[in-house]
DNA sequence: GCTAGTATGGACTAGCGAGTCCAGTCTGGG
DNA sequence: CCCAGACTGGACTCGCTAGTCCATACTAGC
């Protein structure tokens, strides 16, 4: 695996995307490597290939490859906190992104696999959740210099909350099928955001 | 297993509490039956014998156990939300709860593994979170009577946006280690619900 | 202290699924 | 056109683990 020719990377792929397909269909617990062959026309040889160590890299792939999906599907909007309007249309792009993608979180499913052992799919994570929040501070900090948002708010710490009533509502979600939570969080998160420039807290 | 006599019972228990240790320890995909059999010092047949659907009957009295335990830690605090310094109380006793139970989340564990397949997972995890939010609410609602909450406010979409963020807090906890995003969340929350009188939403 | 039902021990099975191996095919640079 | 190295097929091993089975030991009520 030196070097991949473009038929590789492209075998590589689809192992990789079957993968990640399967997964978001049946959790990891549900997915074998026989069906990860079977749904993508490849062999064990195929397989081990291109990861070698198997089921663990294969995983760790596949929460890379998701994670990046994240933030992608809440472009341009969280990139463009700038004004109450954008907030909304963020908000609502995020309730729709995860209504969509229906009871099973590919990610938390992963990584409750991996688990604690390996700290790759922790790192993945972390990673995101940092870049998250990062994004989300931005947004702060742009509402706080054209004063819509108290000065004396900390972008971080008000991030985290956000973030965090995010990741909550989707966990609810995953139980009840019902994204009331999510949009909950985020509307009383944006509000307090709102009414921190008329009553500081 | 019609009738129990008591050292059935014991056994039973022993059962259950060992295999939720384990959980805590170890997550559920590093959970074999043999491991609570020599944890607890119990045959096949013990465990089959009270647990006739065997592992995925075990891991839902597991779920059970542990939701139980979720709400009764958070007492007396959580059912006397009456006054802002209970509420902080309350909330120095989630973070505490969380922060000791460090990075496992046995329930998470739980109907990750479970997950889609069986009813008995979700119903457990939905029950919880609706007992939760409900606690919460009403919590709110006294405070709204005391005059110290905005009563145009709605409590259960309050109760509904504080869960999510304790949800998400400990979500995120079980990657980073940390409880800031809990803290956040929570603080956040009141912080929001104390600013309502000052300044409706 | 009899006996019906309960509790227990532990060997055994069966099947799944990860990972190995080798033999054969393709590809691309020289 | 040649050959080193990438790519592919698929049979095979092997450990692990859930679940079965039967023989035995206990217990409680009568």
């Amino acid at each position: 695996m030196r070097t991949l020719t473009r038929k590789g990377a492209a075998t590589r792929q689809r192992i990789l995307e079957g993968a990640a397909a399967h997964i978001r269909e049946h959790g990891v617990a549900g997915m074998t490597l026989d069906d990860v062959l079977a749904r993508t026309a490849t062999s064990k040889s195929q397989l081990f290939h291109y990861f070698p160590d198997g089921r663990e890299e294969l995983l760790l792939a596949v929460a890379r490859f998701e994670a990046d999906r994240v933030l992608e599907d809440q472009r341009p909007q969280l990139g463009d906190l700038t004004s109450w309007p954008a907030w909304r249309s963020w908000r609502d792009k995020v309730v729709d992104r995860y209504r969509r993608q229906g009871r099973l979180c590919p990610l938390n499913s992963v990584t409750s696999q991996l688990g604690s052992r390996t700290p790759g799919a922790q790192a993945v994570v972390t990673e995101l959740m940092h870049r998250w929040q990062a994004e989300i501070a931005t947004g702060v900090r742009h509402m706080q210099e054209a004063g819509e948002i108290d000065p004396g708010l900390d972008p971080d710490r008000a991030a985290a909350a956000l973030l965090a009533g995010i990741q909550g509502g989707v966990l609810i979600q995953m139980s009840t099928g019902e994204t009331d939570h999510l949009e909950a969080a985020l509307d009383m998160g944006i509000a307090h955001l709102r009414a921190s420039r008329l009553a500081p807290s």
